[in-house]
DNA sequence: TTCATTAGTTAGTCAAACTAATTATCTGAG
DNA sequence: CTCAGATAATTAGTTTGACTAACTAATGAA
C-alpha cells in the first residue's frame, strides 16, 4: 500500500481549495449575498448572537474587517447590533428575520452549484467527501 | 450505516474551503508571492508555456485579470511574454529561472503551514485527505 | 485614582476580481 | 480577394474585501 505523502496532500488540498472557491467569490445575483456575507450570516444563524470579536474570530478575519461587514449587513437590514448591557464597549450582533431568510435562500442557491457536482458522484466518493470535509473543518478550526 | 447527505457535504465542503483559505490570501512576507501569483507560476512550471487565454482558463479567472497578473509577474522578472509567431495577436507566457526558483521557495513556505497541520494527523486521516483531495481536484477541473 | 488593556470603529491602502471598450490580428463566406 | 465578424490581449474603471494604524470609549487592577 502506498504511503500518503504529506507534502503532496498539502499541495492538493491547497490547490483544490483555491480552485473550488475561485468561481464562488462573486456575489450571487439573485440574493446579492457575497460569500463572506453569507458565511457571516450562517455563523449568526447557527451559533447565535455574539460579539464582533467572536464573529471575527469565527470567520478568521480581523475586527475592522468584520466591523465593516456587519455595518453592511446592518444597512441591508440583515443583522442588527444591540449594545451589550454588561460591557458598554461591546455589541451583540444578531441576525434579523430578513437576514435569516436571505441566508437560507442564498445558501440553497450557492450550494446548488456544489450539489450539482456532487450529485454525479458515486456513493463511495460522496461518503469519502463526507468524512474528509468533517476532518477539514476540524483542521480549519485549530488555532 | 448513515447515508451521506449531499446537501450537508456540499455545505461543509464550501465552508471548509473558505476557512482553510482565508488565512492564506495575504502575500508571503519572505517571497512576496500572493496565492494567485504562486498558483499561476505553478501552472507555468508544471504545464509549461502557454497563452494568456489558456492560463486564465487554468486559473479560472477572466483574461483581463490574468493579463494584469502576468504583467506584474513580468515586472518582477518571474515570467516573460514572447510573441506567438503563428498568431501575432497571441503571446506565449513562460516562467523565468527566477520565477521557477521563487515558486519552489514560495510553495515550500506556503505548504509548510499545511504540512504542520497535517503532520499532527493520524495516518488514516492523512490517507483520507489524500483520496479526498484527488477527488476534489477532479471535481474542480470539471467545466 | 490613574493608567494599561480591551472592544469596536474610522481612515486609508492594497490586491484581485469583474465588465466594457479598444486595438490588432485572423479567418471564412461570398 | 476582400471585408465583416470573430478572437487575443490589453486598458480603463469599478467593486469587494482584506489589511494596518490610529482613534474613542469603557473596563479593571495596582
Amino acid at each position: 500500500m502506498p504511503k500518503s505523502n504529506p507534502l503532496e496532500v498539502a499541495d492538493r488540498l491547497h490547490s483544490a481549495a483555491i480552485r473550488l472557491l475561485r468561481r464562488l467569490r462573486v456575489a450571487d445575483d439573485e440574493t446579492g449575498l457575497s460569500a463572506p456575507k453569507l458565511s457571516a450570516l450562517s455563523v449568526l444563524v447557527f451559533a447565535g448572537p455574539q460579539s464582533l470579536k467572536e464573529l471575527a474570530r469565527a470567520e478568521q478575519v480581523t475586527p475592522p474587517t468584520m466591523s465593516k461587514l456587519v455595518a453592511d449587513l446592518e444597512t441591508e437590514g440583515l443583522a442588527i447590533k444591540h449594545a451589550d448591557h454588561k460591557d458598554k464597549r461591546g455589541v451583540r450582533i444578531e441576525v434579523t428575520a430578513k437576514g435569516r431568510a436571505l441566508m437560507e435562500e442564498g445558501r440553497r442557491r450557492r450550494l446548488a452549484l456544489w450539489r450539482k457536482k456532487l450529485a454525479r458522484l458515486p456513493k463511495a466518493d460522496l461518503a469519502l467527501l463526507d468524512d474528509a470535509t468533517r476532518l477539514m473543518l476540524r483542521i480549519a478550526a485549530e488555532d
